[in-house]
DNA sequence: TGAATAGTGTCTGTAAGACAATATTCC
DNA sequence: GGAATATTGTCTTACAGACACTATTCA
């Protein structure tokens, strides 16, 4: 007779977030000194375990520790994929639900948290658990989303123009754009709507026009959630 | 004093997997009876709790599950995403680890499983807990995969011919393809290495020439669950 | 007016699809 | 030879990138 799963030792089951971020024209993660067991001391992701009862999935869980920990309510966070083993966390057998957050620089500024540290995801990250695996997992797939996707939009706040929104879509692909090509893209897709009389005059140039991305792709991210 | 995990109810932690084949000209996915409460009889997704003194990972805990009740050795096995809530299971707040996995038919016939049941995906499944939205949520990867990969491969079997893989990409894609354009992007993507002298014969016409999965492409299931 | 960047029009090469011709088998 | 499907060649069209021109601001 089998044991019942009662009797077996379970996971431990715990959430973390890869905070993502455009500081400095290059693509940076957020990380936390830990304040516990394991590892503590150290720079790591943010994460934190399940609360059965207040969390109503593992979206929620991801989206309390981020808004906790950082203050941060992120404009975009989509599962990313689930780490487990039994040496990944010297606790035991253990799985993390992760999550990618994309969020504006100016959001970070403005949640004013000096415990928040932001590193390039491009140099080595010296991070504890699995977490580097975790980053470099979110940035290839951040890379790959964006290739067809609105999803750089959310990197860039809520307002902005299309060559900065051309900049960050450059970092991410690592490589320069076409400039009518990116556009005529832009148009096809038809997510942008422009702001009326609003423009970006930053020197000694014709300004650029302000954009903002259109309701229907703002909501996106519930939509995801509720199972599309 | 916030309470240590150990002190808060940890959630339930299992594995399901969507085994997806192509049979009778459409897309499949297997089913079992459930031996055990809750949901006792119903039909359901292949899934089980994962054994903290065996598995090395989520995905070594599908296999051994997927293995173990159906008696198949997926040629192709990929995360799918983790399902959780209070709701999803009547056991209490749960973790699900979704796996999907693509078999070509032969396979499922070779095992000879009399409980294993096959439904057409695209008509209502009737199944218990959230299973329904894992087969969909795990379609729409596959078919998004597709596009530009090699993934329908591992639903054509050990060998094949180029119209049965156009077939399969056919039906994944839910449209008929350009049968030039079909064969450009399969020598692009240089994936298939011809059988010398093997054709496929099947009526009063020429034959077909018999195809393989190179092997760099077979071993895509392993680099993919080293973290690439 | 000149410098600097924003935004648009046009040309050209590449790649995808349509069409059609050829190849090979069994009857 | 005729039917049926496999395979390949060629033409046409759509799209992506290169290039260049116009627009608008400030100094």
């Amino acid at each position: 007779m089998k044991p019942d799963h009662t009797d077996l030792p379970q996971p431990i089951c715990t959430v973390d977030i890869v905070l993502l971020t455009v500081r400095d024209d290059g693509l940076m993660v957020a990380t936390l000194k830990r304040e516990h067991a394991p590892y503590i001391g150290r720079s790591a992701l943010p994460g934190g375990y399940i609360h059965a009862d207040e969390d109503a999935n593992a979206f929620g869980a991801a989206m309390r520790v981020i808004r906790d920990k950082t203050g941060i309510v992120p404009p975009y966070l989509e599962q990313l994929s689930t780490f487990s083993g039994p040496t990944r966390d010297p606790r035991g057998w253990s799985v993390s639900i992760v999550h990618y957050a994309l969020v504006p620089g100016e959001l970070i500024a403005q949640a004013n948290n000096a415990s928040v540290q932001l590193l390039p995801v491009d140099r080595p990250l010296a991070l504890p658990f699995d977490h580097e695996l975790m980053v470099r997992t979110a940035v290839e797939r951040l890379r790959n989303k964006s290739q067809y996707s609105s999803l750089p939009c959310f990197l860039a706040g809520e307002t902005f123009t299309l060559p900065q929104l051309q900049r960050i879509y450059e970092l991410l692909m690592g490589e320069p754009l076409n400039k009518v090509s990116f556009r005529r893209k832009i148009t096809e897709m038809d997510m942008l709507e422009p702001i009326e009389g609003g423009f970006e005059t930053a020197g000694a140039h014709r300004p650029a026009q302000l954009y903002r991305l259109k309701a229907a792709f703002r909501q996106r991210l519930m939509l995801l959630e509720r199972g599309l």
